[in-house]
DNA sequence: CGTGCATTTGAGAAGAATCAATGCCCGTGG
DNA sequence: CCACGGGCATTGATTCTTCTCAAATGCACG
């Protein structure tokens, strides 16, 4: 069920966050396959799922841009993830009675749904599986540690040029940019949401790291004119997979 | 190797964030115990491990507190986790090729180390360890979550509030703290780096929640004088871990 | 009874929020 | 085809929060 929604270009592969740390089989990549429901299209600005209500499923998203957000009363709110295509969404308010955040859609998306049952089957049966899951549960660990030392930072110009190379290196890997060149489909009021600052301030500070040359903007479209400096700027750090999960995966089962 | 280390009241227990959401046979207990190396003492300040090196080992923390922290060569750092008795360190960086995060005493602590391979062993022959791993790093990415939406949150009052609810939470979960009063043994100075504020501002912070009635402080002890609105002030969430686990554990592995 | 570290307090500067007005793009309907 | 409206982005002016720098106080420990 899980397969490309025929709308990106050919080198996108739904589950390449799957095999970042596993390379399965075919017939455990099948079985991956088989884990979501019929894809479904939403509109942007459709709520996948709501915050406080009881988890009963997981969501690939195979295609458009998602939030995971915390919601308050007074209409205040964190955005904590953005997510692109290929991403499992909504694993962590599994361990939780009631789900910490909401899943919107921040562009038009197809999305799949996983039953926990059905994932908890593929889990319990397929080592390996289970071995990739807890692997990327700790990597979505380290991608909050950034978020979190990104908005924690003093300069707001900073966090900002932070977030345009998280995503420009996050694209890249999903075959979605290339060239230092992506298209960003966020208003800026979702960026203040992301990081933690006004609409009126992401405005000053797009205009400030354009002002110091770090990168362009053309409409909705995001170039990087000069990585390296900023990276420098930005205090951003490439996290680069283990290469070698010997000591997880393909233990004697004795 | 994993035993109390005999500091403590009776009421902690090692090894209760591994049991927070599956029960564990005594074979199972016993196999979990055997995780660690024999215990170490380490004194206030002492890096525990590095950040940008070859991952190889995760940590349980067996008394005493310590934190992982993002640090930058200018001398800035963000806390991201404050870690209690009982918690086990290093994880997320297991992904990496390179560690992401310092672990840092922030008292005498002692802690096992547990080589991956030994951890490895387990999760691969112990499904029901497996799922309580996955599980726990999932909880743990809400716990991120959740620092995220405090950081990023405009009052630095609501900010420290909020901060001192989930350390009392924590604490009171590892059987460290009882009727609204614990022992915080952070400075100030650390206190900002949790919260991404100036020390003078954690000062300010304090003084303002004391006069508004929240809380007391006499020395290191906390006390919150006021639950309900020290909630409701810093927009705080008790987050219950889920009752059941069916979906997860107890497969049928045919 | 110093010495060093942490905290508190004050004053001024910088950064970001808020409020408000304007401009731009795009789709809709007259 | 053009006028209109809505959503989004930009810019200016002002206010508020927080930072920085500096000094003073308090506190623990030898």
């Amino acid at each position: 069920m899980l397969r490309d929604s025929g709308k990106s270009p050919g080198s996108f592969e739904p589950l390449h966050r799957f095999k970042e740390y596993v390379s399965f089989t075919p017939s455990e990549v099948k079985e991956i396959q088989a884990l979501g429901d019929k894809p479904i299209v939403l509109p942007r600005s459709s709520v996948i799922r709501e915050q406080e209500v009881i988890p009963t499923c997981f969501f690939i998203l195979l295609d458009g841009w998602a939030s995971s957000s915390v919601e308050f009363e007074n209409g205040d709110r964190q955005i904590t993830k953005v997510h692109l295509p290929g991403d499992l969404m909504g694993a962590p308010s599994a361990s939780l009675a009631q789900t910490a955040d909401s899943l919107t859609a921040l562009t038009r998306v197809v999305v799949s749904r996983i039953p926990l049952e059905r994932f908890g089957q593929l889990f319990a049966t397929r080592p390996r599986f289970a071995a990739a899951m807890f692997l990327s549960a700790q990597r979505e660990r380290v991608a909050l540690i950034d978020a979190l030392t990104r908005v924690g930072r003093t300069s707001s110009a900073e966090k900002l040029a932070s977030l345009m190379l998280d995503l420009y290196e996050r694209l890249s890997a999903a075959g979605c940019a290339q060239e230092l060149q992506f298209e960003l489909p966020l208003t800026q009021q979702e960026i203040g949401d992301i990081l933690g600052i006004s609409t009126v301030h992401v405005s000053r500070s797009f205009k400030e790291i354009e002002d110091l040359g770090l990168l362009k903007r053309a409409g909705r479209k995001i170039k990087i004119l000069d990585l390296r400096s900023a990276s420098v700027f930005a205090r951003w750090s490439h996290r680069p997979a283990a290469s070698k999960f010997d000591w997880l995966i393909d233990h004697d089962v004795s």
